[in-house]
DNA sequence: ATCTATTAATAACG
DNA sequence: TCGTTATTAATAGAT
């Protein structure tokens, strides 16, 4: 679908490569995007560009689809498309009571790491004003990082939950 | 590109839309397969279909790529299609402690939200035992399904926030 | 980055 | 789901 046809093999001159990975890679996201708002379905997207930066697109966002993939058991085959299995059944009431209190007790747990943060945030003011503002690269910065990043994991798992109990929620209502 | 335009809006009819999700994701695969050999780059794509039946394609297989975005998970160039970026620039110090306080604010806001879910819970755990354990379809079921709704929307967009912060530091650390 | 001749994808229908 | 085809959409090569 341009001025000619080309073969499906890799392009060997690299800078035009590169430019056939940019417009290839716009045109894939474009029709993923599509496909999830025609359809109404989550999709995730990663590819390595030649150069191996990731590029990932995710509707509504790539780790909760990952996530969601990986807790599926039936594991439909690679390479190709294949369907698998649908919902669980047999979500009993003592399944989903289960569910929940998992649920609360990860909320319990984040609310600790809250507390920590905020701890840190008030030491990090403590010894402010004095470095030159722009760059401090204090040792609590990379902690604080950490935590960060660990947080942000697990509100990322916490969301899947939420939304497999939504979807249990929604099942028991009929 | 068919007999008509069509608006990009979800389909309507379930049938219609059944169909038009087999076939775009037949496309969508083709291309990302074209991609993947043109360019000579790894390529994962996970979908679920409007049955909730997970699809994927992987070059060379959805689980090794799913690996390295996780672990080199840093902030690529061009991310997801929704959600409006902002990615400010002048990050001074300042700027930085506000939002870390703006987070700490939300996080005790949902704390009292996951307080009043914890309440739900026990509520429901209360009058259980007497429905046919299948179908109880309470009015409580309603209200949590919609407070665990409103709970992953705001835990969504803290995890943007922290997504902002986590580049932040990075910044800030060098 | 933009342009456009050409090929490729697909919406509607059978 | 599969095949056909009128149309639209993506893009290869050039600027």
């Amino acid at each position: 679908m341009g001025r000619r046809k080309i073969e499906i093999e890799m392009v060997t001159d690299s800078s035009t490569r590169q430019v056939t990975f940019s417009k290839r890679r716009t045109g894939l996201f474009k029709k993923a995007n599509e496909l999830a708002i025609l359809c109404a379905v989550q999709i995730a997207i990663i590819v390595f560009s030649p150069g191996g930066k990731p590029f990932s697109f995710g509707h509504p966002n790539v780790e909760s689809i990952v996530h969601r993939f990986r807790n599926q058991d039936r594991t439909p085959d690679e390479g190709t498309s294949k369907g698998a299995e649908s919902r669980d059944e047999n979500t009993t009431d003592d399944n989903l009571n289960q569910k929940l209190l998992d649920l609360l007790k990860r909320l319990n747990a984040e609310e600790k790491r809250g507390e920590m943060l905020e701890k840190m945030v008030k030491a990090k003011r403590a010894v402010k004003g004095q470095p030159p503002a722009d760059q401090l690269g204090l040792p609590e910065l990379g902690e604080l990082k950490r935590s960060f990043e660990d947080l942000r994991r697990k509100l990322r798992d916490r969301i899947d939950d939420m939304e497999a109990i939504s979807s249990l929620l929604l099942l028991a209502e009929h």
